[in-house]
DNA sequence: TCTGCAATGGACTGTCCAGTCCATTGCATT
DNA sequence: AATGCAATGGACTGGACAGTCCATTGCAGA
């Protein structure tokens, strides 16, 4: 054991912690409006009222805050989804979650998308780590939706053969190239659109008939 | 009528066109690889072996420069689609359109993605002018896919109530999702998952059971 | 061959920005 | 009260980069 302390695990005071969350909620927020590469540390200081030394006493450097970032965005998505599809047990249950997305697409009045999306699509050619990360959040997510999908398949509202990874995969696809388009035009319906076809794919390994 | 001329119809001697073009396809490729952002114009002018005056001859600034790419590109998308869709007729033509999808994302080596589906993941927020010439690139490709359905539709593969414009757009919004998970893992899967699902969801309108 | 303009060369400026460095302040433990 | 370290302040550096400016070169028509 050495003295020496990685900033990972450097000692953080109540106060320290709250001032690094802080920092984090705010890059959040500015980066999912503007995109990593345009938030500089000069804005997320201003923003949150904080001095160069305090991002580079909580931060190794602007990477490990992004990291942070796409921690925080990843957590968000995780719940937001679980508690749609942590007990899902029908077509109604589905197309509530469809509906949750498209009001959250809605509710950022057509700006910035997914928060991980757009991350995804900016960092996965720029850095290596965040491409790994972001690769892990999708895979999360994904298997959130793998899990409601498993469950109706348990219960019998599903296919018994159906490939529930293969559709959840599909299923985050849709939604993040719905939201693509929805962003470029402003308009909410491309993500309904793509949103329909996902649920469209559900319901096409259905046990009976549903609607 | 003045004698000032804008940069944009600034007279060209053949020897000037050619050079321009090749800003445009250097250009293309850098922001292909690396983004809008992240190429800068000293890079352009090394690839190219062209200075900085010479940029400023052919183009009014970066923006003007990165106008001409999305043109270049969106032009690109739309022949290679065309030639697969241009005289769609059955699911098995269909399924070439997607396989070809899947060749193009193989053939980047998993990076870089969709050409036009990047910039506007990256551009839509950050300029406006960028933001309503994407929507307009992504218009042009939908339409070529449904006139493809169309056509479809008219010789009676599909239903004769198919909304064929929903369900282009879709499929364009399947192919951007996939992509992006697909650069994202860098791997082909989730694109071939997500073009699966699109493909379904038109069969979906079949008149007769096709398989 | 002369003239005018397109084409090209390349230095220079102003700004932005990540990261460094040297402080001072505040708090908790002894 | 003294000590040690976390927390904070803020100036400074070096480099990157879009855009400007003043040239020189090349070519085509008069």
């Amino acid at each position: 054991m050495t003295r020496e302390r990685t900033i990972a695990n450097r000692p953080l005071t109540p106060r320290g912690a709250v001032t690094k969350q802080r920092i984090i909620e705010a890059a959040a927020e500015l980066i999912y409006l503007h995109g990593a590469e345009n938030v500089s540390l000069d804005t997320v200081m201003d923003v949150t009222n904080t001095s160069k030394s305090q991002l580079y006493h909580y931060f190794a450097n602007k990477q490990a805050l992004i990291r942070d970032v796409i921690d925080l965005q990843t957590s968000r998505i995780l719940a937001a989804n679980a508690s749609f599809l942590g007990a899902l047990d029908s077509f109604v249950a589905l197309r509530a979650w469809g509906d949750m997305i498209i009001a959250a697409f809605r509710a950022s009045s057509g700006i910035g998308g997914c928060p991980i999306g757009s991350l995804a699509s900016e960092l996965s050619t720029q850095s290596e780590e965040a491409r790994l990360q972001l690769r892990q959040s999708f895979s999360d997510w994904s298997n959130v939706i793998e899990n409601g999908l498993r469950r109706m398949r348990q219960i019998g509202q599903l296919d018994s053969d159906t490939d529930v990874a293969a559709v959840a995969v599909a299923m985050v696809a849709a939604v993040q190239g719905g939201i693509i388009l929805a962003k470029t035009s402003r308009e909410t319906r491309p993500l309904e659109l793509a949103i329909d076809m996902a649920l469209a794919y559900v319901k096409r390994h259905a046990s009976v008939v549903v609607g």
